[in-house]
DNA sequence: CAAAATAAATTTGTATGATGACCGGATAAC
DNA sequence: GTTATCCGGTCATCATACAAATTTATTTTG
């Protein structure tokens, strides 16, 4: 059933031949995994080695192991994360792409923010709009506050997967911004700029204009990625 | 007496204050960890522990164990992947949520495929399309088909991170939509509702009319949602 | 002295055995 | 019949030992 390890990155080999056999369905969802003990020797391995791989399988949820009673195949055993190669993101075209990414999703936040932003979800965006200024003025960069900003019209959605979507893509971003946000000479055009873009989309969301609001958030992208491109030539 | 909390396991508490302490710099990038013995000793733990915290890590990206040598911390050992728990979304809500995602870049997707797909791409969306009435003609479900179609559209933007977004998406809704296809009752009707809306997103972009392949994406996604929840009532 | 070859020490990778904690079912006691 | 206890199986952790790879120190050699 299994076959014998070539003797290099152990661990990881019998990680993934466990995760292949569990993807092809040799064990079923909710079923139980031979011990450890079994399954060292069927691998040619010491336990050390099946339990480090199974603590990677445990991690990425594709297996529960339960003291006293076996390792158990999880239910949603296919499921994988989204992750992206931070190596890639140095070159200017993928954060360009990741830009054009979070575009969209800014501009169905603003929709959807407009469509049902409370009053307090109001207040929250009109004191992280005028934080970005106070710390501008403050002669600080604002990219926390800028954030800050962003999170509150992810908030007025009361959809949670807007938020962790954005802050996933901020990852990749925050350097790429404060290079931006670093960029001397046109900081002062740059700012207004920016300020005047913030101010469209929050009166569109508290004018309750769900096409208004989306406009001005992908003219907001579409601007950022042009400030992004020339603060980085 | 009271009740006994779940005494997490020990390897995961490591893990998690090691991260923690690199989060914090406590660790520089790209330097060494200390060893493992002494991590172990300093924690009060076996080697064992620590070993199973730092494979953790290591299939993170946060660290690197080189044999030999040392354990050391990567670059972007911060980088958080995007993770939905899959529990959570047995909830029809959070379906709904993960869709309205899901629409905010697909409507991104058909306008930037307007604007820059090719000759060839055009190709392998129209037989994309075809094939999912080729599936559902000869009675299947062409869920499959139906995910190849959107992977199209996306390959036409020439955006890998949309392909992978959608991706990462899809696998939590590929349960909901085989419940919105199985839905034998109002089969017909969708069946030809859903293949007019691909067709006139499909149009948008063979024009290259990209105002109305986004407007043809959302009504598509808004529409999907709709179908997801009469199915599931 | 300098450089290369060799040896020693360090560190991670793997193996092995033992013990404790926990679960589930079987057995015994009432 | 119900409850309590025991027992085998299993994972969690520990301790130790050795192998493999790397780094550092030492010796040899020209």
């Amino acid at each position: 059933m299994f076959q014998k390890i070539p003797a290099q990155a152990l661990s990881d080999t019998v990680a993934r031949q466990l995760l292949e056999n569990i993807d092809a369905g040799a064990f079923p969802r909710g079923g139980k995994l031979p011990t450890e003990a079994v399954l060292a020797q069927q691998f040619g391995v010491s336990r050390t080695v099946v339990r480090e791989a199974i603590a990677r399988l445990k991690h990425e949820g594709v297996v529960e192991p339960r003291q006293g009673s076996g390792v158990f195949v999880t239910e949603q055993a296919g499921i994988k994360p989204l992750r992206i190669d931070y190596t890639e993101v140095s070159s200017p075209d993928a954060v360009l792409q990741i830009v054009e990414l979070r575009r969209a999703i800014e501009a169905e936040v603003a929709a959807q923010a407009a469509k049902r932003r409370s009053a307090e979800d109001l207040r929250a965006i009109d004191d992280a709009l005028a934080q970005i200024g106070a710390d501008v003025a403050g002669g600080g960069d604002g990219v926390a506050a800028d954030v800050a900003f962003h999170r509150a019209l992810a908030q007025a959605t009361r959809n949670p997967y807007f938020i962790k979507t954005l802050e996933f893509l901020s990852q990749y971003l925050e350097a790429a911004t404060a290079v931006t946000r670093g960029n001397e000479a046109r900081y002062e055009d740059f700012s207004r700029q920016v300020r005047e873009e913030h101010e469209a989309i929050v009166e569109a969301i508290r004018a309750g204009d769900e096409m208004a609001a989306r406009n001005a958030a992908q003219t907001h992208m579409f601007n950022a990625a042009r400030r992004l491109s020339q603060g980085q030539a």
